[in-house]
DNA sequence: ATGCATGAGCT
DNA sequence: GCTCATGCATA
């Protein structure tokens, strides 16, 4: 793997305002019979406890999700990625999920369309040009069709290796582009980009930006190709350490099964299985929260 | 390359 | 308290 150090500050910036007029967040506000709170609980800790040979990550996370939430037909899925993983249902998880999500759905099911309608109005929407795209500032091109998006991020990919230019390298010299309202970003966004893990309103809003930083990288190495030897950037000094909470992986497991059930858990919920699971219950609440936008990743790999 | 976390803006 | 963009720390 390419490392990196990299430490900086970060601003926010012109990006900010696509974000704003493309931000608009639904909200289900779910809270469907509550005397189901406690076979949820037990039904996540057996599903968990009894689990087979299961996924890497994501895409069991999309099969659950679509089945707890019935048909959640998104032009973007999650684990595109990885190959589809044809399950026989015969599980007594897949059972056990059946079962309450058909519970939940037959109840009262205005969510759908809902939730469906939100998402579209919130997305630049590749196949159909609702929204006019706010230009931040650079490169009004706005073609968001995510064919290009993806052969754009390979290119990049491909180009910044042949300069010999770390992902963190490139976050830094975004700030030296002077690109207004452009700062730095750190090498993590970078591999995002690179790997298509990152929101496709995200990507769009991107994509100029890096494509404006190879060109010029490009450009510059053409200029000076007589004899250089390298740039070393230097180090800066760490202060304090932040540590990072690891969530083992039982109370992982546990935490999924509960997510493939109910994605977006009310607090009392979140308490509770915070408690069960004897973690600290902002650790939960965050581990949901950074689920539900893992879901909503793009990574297409036949899809489009 | 990714997991857990923060902060902004919104409801 | 959520979503979203983003990042530090780490496997």
């Amino acid at each position: 793997m390419m490392m990196a150090m990299n430490g900086k500050a970060h601003f926010s910036s012109a990006l900010d305002s696509m974000r704003r007029v493309c931000l608009n967040s639904p909200q289900v506000r779910a809270n469907i019979f509550a005397g189901f709170d406690e076979s949820m609980l037990a039904a996540a800790d057996l599903a968990s406890s009894c689990h087979a040979a299961f996924k890497p990550d994501a895409s069991h996370h999309a099969a659950a999700a679509a089945m707890a939430t019935h048909a959640h037909t998104h032009a973007h899925g999650v684990g595109g990625l990885g190959p589809p993983p044809p399950h026989p249902p015969s599980s007594l998880e897949a059972e056990l999920l059946e079962h309450l999500s058909s519970s939940l759905v037959d109840v009262h099911a205005p969510l759908h369309a809902h939730h469906h309608h939100h998402l579209h109005a919130q997305l630049p929407a590749p196949p159909t040009p609702l929204a006019p795209p706010p230009p931040p500032t650079a490169a009004v091109h706005v073609e968001s069709d995510p064919r290009e998006l993806e052969a754009f991020a390979e290119r990049f990919k491909q180009r910044r290796v042949k300069l010999g230019v770390t992902q963190a390298d490139v976050g830094a010299a975004l700030a030296s582009l002077n690109m207004p309202g452009v700062g730095a970003l750190s090498q993590s966004t970078i591999c995002r980009f690179e790997s298509l893990t990152l929101s496709h309103n995200n990507m769009i809003a991107l994509r100029p930006v890096l494509q404006a930083w190879l060109d010029e990288a490009e450009a510059e190495r053409r200029r000076a190709n007589g004899a250089n030897g390298s740039a070393p950037l230097g180090g800066l000094g760490s202060e304090r350490k932040r540590k990072r909470t690891s969530i083992a992986a039982p109370e992982k497991r546990s935490l999924e099964a509960y997510f493939a059930i109910q994605p977006r858990p009310s607090s009392e919920k979140i308490a509770a299985i915070a408690e069960k699971l004897e973690l600290k219950k902002n650790v939960v609440r965050v581990w949901f929260c950074n689920q539900r936008q893992k879901q909503k990743r793009m990574k297409y790999s036949a899809a489009h």
